[in-house]
DNA sequence: AACGGAAGTGGACGGTGTCAACATGGGTTT
DNA sequence: AAACCCATGTTGACACCGTCCACTTCCGTT
């Protein structure tokens, strides 16, 4: 983070871009950014970062890819922790919840950038981020997190198809409810109780026995 | 609340903005669309839309608000339909998924519409919509179908409270996924099996017994 | 020491949201 | 029926934005 170093001509002016749409975007969002209050920001001229970015979309493409980094960081710090001291929970399962944890967390701690990361066609964000990322991809730590539920026995194997998805959907959906200001989801100390409450609803819709067919044809 | 008289000047400009907006938003997403764009295509000039909006937030948010009726009066047809024919499944059960096939249908259909309702401080969104609506909020149809798993005896009535949430949480996070072109949900035929994989998972979570506790307190 | 190209600058163009002042015409009051 | 008023819509202007263009400045190579 040796950022004051920058020299106008010299300096890494990509990075520093970067780091200032972020900035700028976690304070008033990514309405609140303009390529030309960055530049700005940076003490450069607007056009400066046309020599480094084709758009405007791809800087804030640049940004969601970092912060998608970040995210990845945390879910992977997350794991480990957990797997160490699981607390008093199966260590798959403490695996698993601590990623969807660390997942909701971030975007707790980051609404306006999550929201960047997962808007528009994220297509292109989703796919430019992982393209040459140095950590691994978010969903593929979740996919080792369930990995490891088949393996310990506690996911059907014939339930690991497709298990991303919906594990994904409940901690993206939390998060994105609970940055949309949405009443159903509480604030402060009591979202802790609802989020954990949500995490041991996914364990159950993976790990749970499948319920009886109800053939009712006709009475 | 009699909205159709106002046909002073020109018919009622403010529905037309609205309608305008959602074609707009529709077409090209929310980045497509302009104040001044709007007015040019209701053939007014581009400061007459404040005369009916404060803002071009407030158009957005009107527009949102559309949205979001029609969302509610989809998920309300789908639930009748799935009340008197529900296939094999425990009627409660075909209500409560029908409600979630149609809150992601509506997603897939009006992409750009549905991320505009959940984008941004979505507070005044899904406030502001909620406020003076018609037909009952989609989040009041999903509790009614949530009270009717409990009165059928097919969840505990202990899990009631929150729950709401967690069934949300799914099909959001699956709608917003699949919207961002998200890798893990398939597309064409195989999401419609993705999404009642999805619908199972969650009635799963709901419904199924809860997990042993497991206390391994020291070893 | 000369040079070629990368990095950054300045100006310009069309577009946008929004404000202030002005025009208009239908409904209400006399 | 005539006069008025105010909601509705218009015109013009301002600052800002993304982006294109031609120009300058400096670094590493030869």
């Amino acid at each position: 983070m040796s950022q004051t170093r920058e020299a106008y001509h010299h300096g890494d002016l990509r990075n520093a871009l970067i780091a200032s749409a972020v900035r700028l975007i976690e304070q008033g969002g990514e309405a609140a950014f303009s390529l030309r209050e960055a530049a700005r920001d940076v003490g450069v001229s607007a056009n400066a970062a046309y020599r480094h970015f084709d758009d405007k979309s791809a800087l804030l493409t640049a940004a969601a890819a970092g912060g998608l980094e970040q995210l990845a960081s945390r879910m992977l710090k997350a794991m480990d922790r957990a797997a160490q001291s699981g607390g008093n929970e199966r260590p798959a399962i403490a695996r698993f919840k601590a990623v969807g944890r660390a997942y909701v967390e971030f975007a707790m701690a980051h609404p306006e950038l999550f929201r960047l990361m997962f808007s528009g066609s994220g297509v292109a964000c989703l796919a430019a981020g992982a393209a040459g990322l140095a950590t691994p991809a978010p969903w593929e730590l979740l996919g080792r997190a369930l990995d490891a539920l088949v393996a310990d026995g506690l996911m059907p194997a014939s339930r690991r198809e497709g298990a991303e998805l919906k594990a994904w959907s409940v901690v993206h959906g939390f998060a994105s409810l609970a940055l949309a200001g949405h009443d159903a989801v509480p604030t402060g100390r009591q979202r802790h109780a609802a989020l954990e409450s949500a995490l041991e609803f996914g364990v159950l819709g993976l790990c749970a026995p499948a319920r009886p067919l109800r053939s009712s044809r006709s009475h």
